[in-house]
DNA sequence: CTCGCTTATGCAACTTGTTGCACAAGCGAG
DNA sequence: CTCGCTTGTGCAACAAGTTGCATAAGCGAG
């Protein structure tokens, strides 16, 4: 059900439409759960039907206007209650350690070049990430903590993957 | 499709049955990859009838005789073919990073206890992972490199774990 | 021997995530 | 104006992963 309560915690940062929601996701929200703007419809209707949210009235319902939701205190008391229950983390799932390991058996062509494109696009990722650092939370102080928080982890968590693949564009022949 | 892949692989290093399929899951192969017996029994079977693996003859078929598999030629071609595919790395999905920002909105309260209890799971995982690195890698450089790195990958990761989840108790009330 | 425990295999139903497409409205260029 | 492009919303089908249960055989204690 996480990504219902990802979808509370977007509201009530902001209400906001589905398309919306889908860019955020893209951006902050991304950093520990994905979502495609498909399943972001459908849990929002799920969570209309459940009245955990509305649709904002709007004031001059013009053609072409968007619907944007807003959190109703019923939403608001599930994510307060989802946020003290208990929940393992969930197991990795990553195929390119996967295929490293397929590669002991049927031989490592192509793979150099795969660990090289990965280890661009984690690069790319941390670039952003700490560039959205730099903006949002400078040393100061000011910008939530816990906000910021996340975000280290999702700088951490790039940084981990640049070290490991690194490691493994060493070992890996034809570099 | 990785299930398919993961299975040929481990079926590759030695021919097994479902469910020690499912404990081999358990410990090496689910570093990057976790499954449960349903979904191994339910993929075996999809595998055996694409003829990419075929039940093992055994030469006195007793009673309560386990079945198991062995890959065929076709299955050694699909996998290695995967193994030159480029694949993206598939987007973090972890709820805790989540409830971490849902407590912006809703309050912290019982997430501190939840972070160490994360953090004392991480810490068993990686005492493990060491302990199997000490085991079948030792530092005369015997055992199969590649599979090496996918342990340092699973190390590494927890690693991570532990430093985020640190980082997160110091900056949570109520320890 | 038989009762309960463990091991091994598997089905069915459900939830979650992905892919591909459909449709309507606005917008800008020709 | 109108044609094609982009934006926003959404359905349907599918693939992947999870949960709960059903069944059967071996095994060991009483």
């Amino acid at each position: 059900m996480s990504l219902q309560h990802a979808i509370l915690t977007a509201l009530l940062e902001k209400p906001s439409s589905g398309l919306e929601l889908a860019r955020r996701f893209d951006r902050s929200i991304g950093y520990f759960w994905s979502a495609t703007h498909q399943q972001i419809y459908r849990e929002l209707g799920k969570l209309e039907s459940a009245g955990l949210i509305r649709e904002l009235p709007v004031s001059q319902p013009a053609r072409g206007q968007r619907k944007a939701y807003e959190v109703l205190p019923a939403g608001r008391d599930e994510l307060a209650a989802w946020v003290r229950r208990s929940e393992d983390p969930r197991p990795l799932r990553d195929p390119l350690g996967l295929r490293l390991r397929a590669a002991a058996m049927v031989g490592t062509e192509g793979l150099a070049a795969e660990v090289q494109r990965h280890l661009a696009l984690h690069r790319k990722q941390l670039a952003e990430f700490e560039a959205i650092e730099a903006r949002d939370f400078p040393a100061d102080g000011s910008g939530d903590a816990l906000q910021h928080l996340v975000l280290r982890g999702g700088i951490e968590m790039e940084t981990f993957w640049i070290k490991w693949l690194t490691e493994a564009a060493e070992r890996l022949p034809e570099g």
